[in-house]
RNA sequence: GCCCGGUUGGUCAAGUGGUCAAGACGCAGCCCUCUCACGGCUGAAUCAGGGGUUCGACUCCCCUACCGGGUACCA
């Protein structure tokens, strides 16, 4: 079999070698050490949580190293396509300041190493499939899909590997001359790549991995796809030499990766190439009915990371909560530099865990809480407005006073021990609701204790409102009205004597609170009061009696 | 079925042969307190099971169970 007469008959047109790629992409000129990351989504549908995760993941091992984060998009498979994708993930990862250094942008692509889209790389591609064909290592095979499926069949009864290799390879020693009647016959074949693992015994190789340490697997012996009837790569052989030509120094990718490594291994020792350092990260999960279960996009919509942006929940928090799954070692690290910004976290690979993170609202909402605590009111204010006007705009026109939200958005949340009222965007507009004069109501009952009294208390607070009282003397005005009423001065003389009193002086101050706020639970009455200037509030109190 | 990973409280987890098995979220109680929040304190709750190896095993080995992934001309 003359490999190089082959390799003519099958790519007649490519007149590039390996070589003219190698100085088409030079090794980059980084510091010792730098990483070189990539994140290859394919435009499949919408990013998740998932996606963001390991896309942090490699955009902080580039950026702590002082090496290259470029975006690739994996765009392989024709039949998966859907419009406007690529622009989602751009989208996405933007909101979440997700920053890349080259590849992929909405203004085309940006960097020497491109194209960055894998359907634009096909000359590429087909150099080194033409080069492994005039090795002898790789062939092509016009088993079709009835033909393939009968193979498997019959190695599933005899209870086999299913796959194409070895004997059941039935192209892999055509002839020239059958190769070419074939191709004149106008049939439809691949590429394979003609391996050199052994079936009846497979090797064991040992691959380092920066997460899992050594991972030992059977060497691959399929003789796998590397190029479709197409003429576009598999997603293995197109990782191969893109990550090669891109100098990769690191790839990150979900484990679900973990079993075709023994296909990329063989795959770059065949091209020649360095393996590059795998780091297999454990997948987000979601707990369904008891069990664990890998991130959707189909079935977890509430994961994907527009859910977050509606929702309101600020990048840096969903950053932070994120910081949190990815290194076990984050919070304690936080709560040391609370001011800090998680750029300046020391990020390593060593410290992720290998086992599925379970996402839990509860604990991105406490972390959210921390992080909007850091975030100063006028930025908080920035920030709300912009999502307000894409997601609630029926609270924009309320949202127009600056000074007015910088005031609430404030309340309580100076000195060391700052409230930590807010969550995310949404329940933020909702939990100052109360501020705005449109969207104000009783929304509870008086308490039980006060309920009969609520209007002698209210009109007594009316008779000796002084706008212009210090939070202590307001406090006392209260204290009186309640002692007066039959009230106990402090909640503890009413706890050690109930039957002495009707009820203390906190829930005379709960039906002022209700009065002014509409709700039982609140910030500090006071400091409302000074918001809401002595005209609302005076017109509240009114309204209740 | 076969192959590959994984398994510490409800959740996230530290831990790498000798610990009363950290910490965080959540939960419960208490304290602070005009409510809530914040903060503080206390508590309940964990090494999947069984065999080895060892003076000693959460840690090492084997088996089982369970969970996840792969087994495509998908990525």
């Amino acid at each position: 079999m003359d490999n190089n007469k082959l390799a003519e008959m099958l790519f007649p047109n490519i007149d590039t070698t390996p070589d003219d790629m190698e100085k088409r992409f030079p090794e980059r000129s980084l510091e010792e050490g730098a990483m070189v990351t990539r994140l290859g989504p394919s435009p499949t549908g919408f990013m998740h949580l998932g996606n963001l995760y390991g896309a942090f993941v490699d955009e902080r091992l580039a950026h702590r190293s002082g090496g290259i984060f470029y975006l690739r998009i994996e765009d392989t498979d024709d039949k998966r396509y859907v419009e406007g994708a690529v622009e989602t993930i751009i989208d996405s990862l933007k909101f979440f300041d997700i920053k890349f250094d080259e590849g992929a942008s909405k203004d085309g692509d940006i960097g020497e190493y491109g194209p960055y889209s894998q359907s634009q790389r096909k000359e590429i591609y087909q150099t080194y499939v033409k080069e492994l064909v005039r090795k002898g290592l790789a062939y092509p095979c016009f088993l079709g899909e009835e033909e393939i499926s009968e193979i498997r069949a019959n190695q599933e009864a005899e209870k086999l590997t299913p796959g194409i290799y070895g004997e059941y390879a039935a192209c892999r020693n055509l002839s020239l001359d059958e190769i070419e009647e074939n191709i004149k016959a106008g049939k439809a074949y691949v590429m394979r790549l003609r391996s050199g693992g052994n079936p009846a015994e497979p090797k064991e190789i040992c691959v380092a991995d920066a997460i899992r340490g050594e991972v030992k697997m059977p060497e691959n012996y399929q003789d796998v796809v590397i190029l479709k009837a197409n003429g576009i790569p598999t997603y293995h052989f197109a990782h191969a030499v893109d990550d090669h030509l891109m100098r990769t120094t690191h790839v990150v990718r979900g484990e679900e990766w973990l079993s075709s490594l023994p296909i990329h291994v063989e795959l770059f020792e065949k091209l020649g190439f360095a393996l590059p350092i795998y780091c297999h990260t454990a997948v987000l999960m979601k707990s369904e009915n008891g069990n664990k279960r890998k991130l959707s996009k189909r079935k977890d919509p509430e994961l994907s990371l527009d859910y977050y942006k509606e929702m309101g929940y600020h990048p840096q928090a969903v950053r932070e909560y994120l910081l949190t799954l990815l290194n076990s070692n984050f919070e304690e690290w936080r709560k040391e530099n609370p001011e800090v910004p998680a750029e300046d976290f020391p990020f390593s690979v060593d410290k992720m865990s290998t086992s599925g993170a379970l996402f839990d609202l509860n604990k991105l909402n406490d972390v959210s809480k921390d992080t909007l605590v850091r975030i100063s009111a006028e930025d908080l204010y920035t920030f709300m407005t912009e999502w307000a006007e894409k997601y609630r705009p029926d609270a924009v026109e309320d949202l127009s006073d600056k000074e007015y939200i910088l005031k609430i958005l404030d309340l309580g949340r100076s000195g060391n021990k700052p409230r930590k009222d807010f969550v995310n965007a949404g329940q933020m507009i909702d939990f100052i609701s109360y501020f705005f004069d449109d969207k104000f109501t009783i929304e509870e009952d008086l308490p039980a204790e006060a309920a009969a009294d609520a209007k002698e208390i209210l009109s007594a607070y009316l008779r000796s409102y002084d706008h212009y009282d210090d939070q202590e003397a307001w406090f006392n005005k209260i204290r009186d009205i309640a002692v007066n009423l039959g009230y106990a001065a402090k909640p503890k003389d009413y706890k050690k004597n109930p039957d002495d009193y009707k009820g203390h002086v906190g829930h005379v101050s709960t039906v002022i609170r209700i009065a002014i706020v509409g709700r039982s639970q609140s910030p500090d009455i006071w400091e409302i009061q000074q918001i809401l200037g002595e005209e609302r509030t005076i017109a509240r109190v009114k309204a209740l009696i």
